[in-house]
RNA sequence: GGGCGCGUGGUCUAGCGGUUUAGGAUGCCGGCCUGUCACGCCGGAGGUCGAGGGUUCAAAUCCCUUCGCGCCCGCCA
């Protein structure tokens, strides 16, 4: 009995007619002469009432259905008897009166509950993810993924992008996250690395001369998973030649306010606010911070410029801040303002201070020994009843403790205004980091970021033409590259590329690579930008993280079809898993497992 | 690699040294019920309390180790 119509297609108009529908056992209610039961299919439910006085064949069998028994019924559509209409369903006036059952697929007894959220714990409801897909709250998210997939793909499309694929097995190279290796079996001992990014192919696009590109790419790291974080994600990658930053910045903020118009009904106003990187640090202690709700870092070095507080002093002396925080929502016990501090320790506080307006009055720990102009200044700066907390520390270290604090404060005590979304761009990113791990300069982007070019060249002056990494003030040079952060998240990132081969030779050498690791790693792309590599530009948006944004989820696996567990297992596939000797000597591997 | 939390019949959960033969809900099995919509009523089966070790007269409960899951730090251009 193959169906000729859909759940969500019975209409009263239709009654009378005798219709076949193909479904899942939602609900059953057993009354013993009449059973009712809720089947769903994929566009929804329609409820179906087996009654000897119709077939008592089809009675009879009905006394072995179960939950998700998949079954195929025929029947006459029916309005429901007056009183009885369920004014909670769409179908909820009509029921079908069934005159033949078939029973598809029994069910076993459920791991986990289809019809509604049974509160199962994540593992199980991973294992079971193709059951969990059931529930029409879940499989939405799926088809939203998708819908949103077409819209941006119809939305690039029409202005002249290029949808391209690049190879899944690509090169390993020694910048960036770890690789995810695939071994040749016709090359023994050399390895494919499953890409990070297509960053590399869509340049090399550029140089092919394709001015739009974009692909909805998957991307692979092998580092450890976080909520926001899977081992392969899903990005929109992009890419556009003869562009400078603003082409690239207005593409995607268009395209974001038309995303948030779309799934959301929300107006973005257009152009997004644009803060430079050391603006963000000094002014929200991050690099993505979330403009749902104020409370700015503020800079309290003026007032204590000549202060007799001696920690204060000395943390200026060396070149540090005094950093505050206004929290002006409610008045805070004791208890609560010691926890505020506690925090602040555990992020690597010495400790946090505060001043309180006690009724035009200085309270604190500090007042006695502040003179009369500084208690002045900061109670002019508070409301009575106003807490501001004060943070001494050196470095950006400091504006990071307030940055965390900030978003702690405004966490617990419920400042974040949940109906907006706030999203900007971030800019200007620092070229260059230190990496403890590896004692040396790192990329704070990758290394085919441009950077500005005037302070480029000033560096390079300073250092007699030599990218020298030595020199301290590599860490002040910015780049091109830029972040769009929603709600205090990175969304996605990009820049402008270096297209000449000798800037993209010096970074390399800044970055500690030799002349030979540079021709043997990179020196397909040094080729490529020697014949005529024009400017260019792009980013990348993280799918997944877009989506959480849209459903309100916290977590991306939400988002994901089939997800993995913070330790990278499939636990409905079971993978990773073990493969036999025999793919293992095909491939020219012995392993070398710890004890 | 480090920190925090969780793990009890199929599922969710109570119990957190002895009142427990581990309680409840739901699902499952059997019975009753012709207008339910989380249908209702009656009865029943179902548990090595994640695993291992220890403390104790006595451990689901306390301690240690370990595994799994989640969240965070490190890590993630």
């Amino acid at each position: 009995m193959k169906r000729n119509h859909l759940a969500d297609e019975m209409n009263d108009a239709m009654a009378g007619q005798e219709v076949i529908l193909n479904g899942w056992v939602h609900q059953l209610r057993d009354l013993g002469g009449v059973i009712f039961a809720l089947l769903r299919d994929h566009s929804g439910m329609m409820q179906v009432v087996f009654n000897e006085t119709i077939s008592a064949e089809s009675r009879k069998l009905a006394d072995e259905l179960r939950f998700e028994y998949c079954i195929a019924v025929r029947g006459i559509v029916a309005l429901r008897p007056a009183g009885q209409e369920n004014l909670e369903m769409k179908t909820g006036k009509l029921e079908l009166k069934v005159n033949k059952l078939e029973i598809l697929n029994p069910c076993d007894v459920l791991p986990i509950s289809v019809s509604q959220d049974g509160g199962e714990r994540k593992e199980l409801r991973m294992k079971y993810r193709y059951l969990e897909l059931r529930r029409p709250e879940i499989s939405n998210k799926i088809i939203m993924r998708h819908q949103l997939l077409i819209f941006i793909r119809n939305f690039l499309s029409e202005r002249g992008f290029c949808e391209i694929e690049t190879p899944l097995l690509a090169k390993s190279t020694p910048e960036g996250a770890r690789d995810f290796l695939v071994p040749s079996r016709v090359q023994p001992g050399y390895f494919y690395a499953l890409p990070q990014s297509p960053q590399q192919f869509k340049q090399l696009l550029m140089v092919a001369g394709f001015p739009k590109y974009f692909q909805i790419a998957r991307c692979l790291r092998d580092e450890d998973l976080r909520a926001d974080r899977q081992l392969e994600h899903t990005q929109l990658d992009m890419e556009m030649s003869f562009v400078d930053r603003d082409d690239v910045l207005g593409l995607i903020e268009t395209l974001y306010s038309a995303i948030w118009k779309e799934f959301l009904d929300y107006d973005v106003s257009t152009p997004l606010p644009r803060i430079p990187y050391k603006k963000a640090i000094e002014q929200y202690g991050i690099d993505k911070p979330d403009l749902r709700f104020g409370m700015k870092i503020i800079n309290l070095g003026e007032i204590f410029a000549d202060t007799g507080i001696k920690f204060l002093k000395s943390v200026l002396d060396k070149g540090g801040n005094i950093l505050a925080l206004r929290f002006a929502e409610q008045p805070l016990s004791r208890s609560e303002i010691d926890a505020v501090e506690e925090f602040a320790k555990e992020q690597g506080a010495f400790g946090l201070a505060h001043f309180i307006n006690d009724n035009g009055k200085l309270k604190s720990p500090m007042a006695k020994h502040m003179s009369e102009d500084e208690t002045s200044k900061i109670l002019d700066m508070l409301k009575p009843g106003d807490i501001m907390f004060v943070l001494a520390h050196e470095g950006k270290a400091g504006y990071e403790i307030m940055g965390q604090t900030r978003i702690m404060l405004a966490k617990k005590y419920d400042l974040i205004d949940k109906s907006k979304y706030a999203l900007l761009w971030v800019t200007d990113f620092p070229l260059v980091q230190w990496s403890d791990a590896e004692s040396k300069v790192v990329s704070e982007h990758h290394p085919f970021t441009m950077p500005i070019e005037s302070e480029w060249n000033e560096f390079l002056e300073r250092n007699n033409g030599e990218p020298n990494p030595d020199d301290k003030s590599v860490f002040e040079l910015s780049s091109q590259a830029y972040d769009l952060v929603i709600n205090g998240q990175e969304m996605g990132s990009g820049s402008i590329r270096i297209n000449r081969p000798d800037l993209q030779r010096q970074i390399f050498k800044l970055l500690g690579l030799t002349d030979d690791q540079i021709d043997s790693q990179f020196g397909h792309i040094l080729d490529a930008f020697s014949f005529g590599a024009p400017p260019h530009g792009g980013a990348a948006m993280g799918i997944d993280r877009t989506l959480i944004q849209i459903t309100g989820d916290e977590a991306i696996t939400d988002v994901i079809p089939f997800p993995k567990t913070l330790k990278g297992v499939d636990p409905m596939m079971d993978s990773p898993s073990p493969v036999s000797n025999e793919q293992l000597k095909e491939l020219h591997i012995k392993l070398d497992l710890p004890e």
